[in-house]
DNA sequence: CCTATAACCTACTAAATAAGTCAAGTATTA
DNA sequence: TAATACTTGACTTATTTAGTAGGTTATAGG
C-alpha cells in the first residue's frame, strides 16, 4: 500500500467526478482545469481507474466519466490501488537472507501494518467523504468511525470550505 | 503523510533495534545484513531518526544504536514523518485557482483524510508492534484497536514467522 | 454527411524522488 | 593506538511521477 500524490490525485479526481455527476458525465478537460491535473495524467488514471470499473465512460461530445457504481460501494483503498502498479513484491522473495524465519519478522510486521491501512482505508467509502463534504461539522458517527481513540482537536471542520 | 518503502525501511530498521537492543548497541551493519538495506542509506536514514530522538547512538567500539525513548513512547507516524522531508506543501497554495473556495473542497478532504491516516498512525506504537511479535495470535484488544469495523479473515498470523 | 467534442491510445521526455555509492573524515574505547 | 563505528557531504543511478505530442475512434448535433 503506497500512499503518494498519485493516489491523491485518483480520489481528488474522482471525488470531483462523484459531487458533479448528477448533471452528466464530466469530462477530463473539465476535472483537469478545476483540479489543476493535467489532462494526459488525468487519462493515464482514468484509464486505470476504468480497467477496475470505478468509472464509466461515454464517448462523444458531452461525454465524459461517471462513477462506476455506488458511492457507497466504493472505497478509498481500492482507488488508491488501482492506480498504483501491483503492489510490489516482498523484499525478502527469492533472496537467501530470509530462510530461518527470524529475518522476516519486522518484515511481516511491516506487511500487517501495511494491512491494517489498508482495512482502514477500505473501511472509507466514496459515500462518505460526499456526505462529509455536505456536512458543514463532522458527524459523531463518522468521527468514531474514523478516528479511534485519539484527541479531536485537529478535526477538520469543513464549514470554511463551503 | 506519505507511505512509501523508504518509511517502511526506517520502521523495519527501528523495529530491529528495539527487538534486539537488551544485548546492548545495534550496529548499523548488522541491521544492513539482516534487513538487506544498503549500510549507507541506513547512515541516512538514522541521522534523520536521530535529530528527532527517536534512536540514539553510541560511538567506539561495540557501538551503535538504541532507542531514543520507551517503546511505548515512539509511534509509527512520527517514524515515517522523520525521515520523509517537511511533508510538501498543499497543491494550491499561492496558486489562483482556490480563490473561490470551491475547487478547495477534495484538495482539503485530501488532507482530512491524510489527517486520519496519520492519526491512526499515531496510535500505533513500536511497543504493539514489539507485543505483537511476542505474542502468537493476535490479541482481542489489539485487533479492536487496529481494525474498526472491518472483518478480520486477512488479519495475519504472527505464529508462523516465530 | 460533416464537424466539433471527448474518450482512447502510444510513445516519448522532463522532473522529482528514492535508493545506493564513495570517500574522507571524527569520536570512542578496548 | 588501532579498531570500530558514527558523521558528513558530494555523487550516481534507478524508479516513479508528471507532462507532451501526436494520433485514432466514437458520437451528438447541426
Amino acid at each position: 500500500m503506497k500512499l503518494t500524490t498519485k493516489g491523491r490525485y485518483a480520489v481528488t479526481a474522482i471525488l470531483d467526478v462523484a459531487l458533479r455527476q448528477k448533471s452528466g458525465p464530466i469530462s477530463l478537460a473539465d476535472i483537469s482545469s478545476r483540479q489543476d491535473i493535467s489532462l494526459s495524467y488525468l487519462e493515464q488514471l482514468f484509464s486505470k481507474l476504468k480497467k477496475h470499473q470505478l468509472v464509466k465512460s461515454v464517448r462523444g461530445p458531452g461525454g465524459g466519466y461517471l462513477l462506476g457504481k455506488s458511492p457507497v460501494d466504493i472505497n478509498i483503498a481500492e482507488i488508491i490501488l488501482a492506480v498504483n502498479e501491483p503492489l510490489d513484491a516482498t523484499r525478502c522473495r527469492g533472496k537467501g537472507n530470509c530462510r530461518d524465519g527470524e529475518t522476516c519478522l519486522t518484515h511481516h510486521l511491516w506487511q500487517d501494518l501495511s494491512h491494517q491501512i489498508q482495512n482502514f482505508l477500505t473501511s472509507i467509502t466514496l459515500a462518505n467523504l460526499l456526505e462529509r463534504s455536505e456536512t458543514k461539522y463532522i458527524s459523531e458517527k463518522q468521527d468514531a468511525q474514523f478516528e479511534g481513540q485519539h484527541s479531536h482537536k485537529d478535526t477538520l471542520i469543513l464549514d470554511r470550505l463551503l
